[in-house]
DNA sequence: AACTATTTATAAGA
DNA sequence: TTCTTATAAATAGTT
């Protein structure tokens, strides 16, 4: 607190730059309604070598307690930046992310919708998202490179790209999983979207299939045979 | 280019520190194997206004050019902020964004697969759900609050509650009608989930409302009336 | 892409 | 959690 100058107020943030141990510093103050300003070349008396930043590895944090209060920090400088780019290129944005304890925290941009956003990424092709996902690991990596982190950026890049190649499979299964889904039910809840007779067939052959399957594994069931028998349902 | 001191060598980003026209710099020079450095007080004898950064508003940037050059600066920044907060605090994260092109980037971390990721987050309570988009809400408008920004608070924050409530909701809605697709389905391709006479009533009155509705949509139309006197269906 | 003055983010510590 | 401060990092405007 205060370590070089005493001084009425806060100091504002990075005021003080300093090399080895000489710091120069800007001071403003009001006189008489008028604004001054004050330079001062200021030495170091003091040295605490523990304070202050240090640059930090970018590996796992071993330490639980540690990694809870960085991911607060990071979390909201995250979501600023985030929110930030949303503003300012009027984007479409998805960010989700849970907390070491689990908690999730979700932000999107003001026109965006989490599902309408996944579904625009999901209707890409193959062949796009594979490029784009190949585009964005070499930006991670330039950005990384050209900061010359601590990261051991072949083995990230090689995890990260496993699991894109993963995560977009997996995707597109569900996806085309759920469209089925929806089309096979919404013929029967919707029966005009019912638009030829090849329809109509499928449908006959699905509900025979089911059928069928129901009564040979549950021919010995009395409640199978309850609905199998019971004509009402065919009136 | 070098406009105050000639140097050899590319000079290391923020190593210039300025009040006025005073500037403290570092240089560092190697002789006979030694690393000698050299700190100098210096005056600016040529100031040029137009140079250098200038607060950003936080306003959708109407130039779309500019627009897109600041998208490729700041996607790079916050790729690299969400790989190293998935790093260091080892958790799930996903990040999606499109350009004002409407080209995708997607970032999960490495354990992370986007539908899981999503699927864990649908998988919350609405009432979980809400109060984390509560305190996102808060830490956001608390983090842009401290640092002054020219936002106008009130304004993105409403429209961000609407968009979360919005999302949330159909988030929600969707969720629970795949789940509800995928629940009716199963009984007819997996019979042996049928595990009560509550859900085989069910299922006999969904088909049977299914069947009322072709009959009175399709009662003029020989398609329709094909596979309703199909018996053979019914067999 | 590169440069640089500036604004921001943030690790430790209190 | 919140505040402070030294320092590391991001980035707007220009070349």
């Amino acid at each position: 607190m205060a370590r070089y100058l005493e001084f009425d107020g806060p100091q504002s943030q990075q005021k003080w730059n300093q090399f080895g141990h000489i710091c120069l510093k800007e001071f403003r103050y009001t006189l008489a309604g008028t604004c001054h300003r004050l330079v001062f070349l200021t030495f170091k008396v003091f040295v605490d070598c523990s304070m202050g930043r240090v640059k930090l590895k970018i590996k796992r944090l071993e330490n639980i307690g540690n990694r809870q209060v960085t991911f607060s920090k990071r979390r909201n400088g995250i979501l600023k930046k985030a929110k930030e780019l949303s503003v300012l290129c009027d984007i479409d944005i998805i960010l989700l992310m849970f907390s070491p304890t689990g908690k999730p925290t979700l932000f999107t941009g003001q026109r965006s919708n989490i599902d309408e956003v996944i579904a625009k990424f999901a209707r890409l092709t193959p062949q796009e998202r594979a490029k784009r996902k190949l585009e964005s690991l070499e930006a991670l990596k330039k950005t990384f490179k050209k900061l010359d982190h601590d990261v051991n950026i072949q083995d990230f890049a090689g995890a990260s790209s496993q699991s894109a190649e993963d995560l977009s499979n997996h995707a597109m299964m569900l996806r085309s999983q759920l469209s089925e889904l929806h089309k096979r039910l919404s013929y029967w809840s919707n029966p005009d979207k019912i638009e030829n007779v090849e329809h109509l067939k499928q449908m006959e052959d699905s509900l025979r299939e089911s059928l069928d399957r129901i009564r040979i594994h549950k021919s010995t069931d009395c409640i199978s045979r309850k609905i199998l028998d019971n004509k009402s349902l065919f009136r």
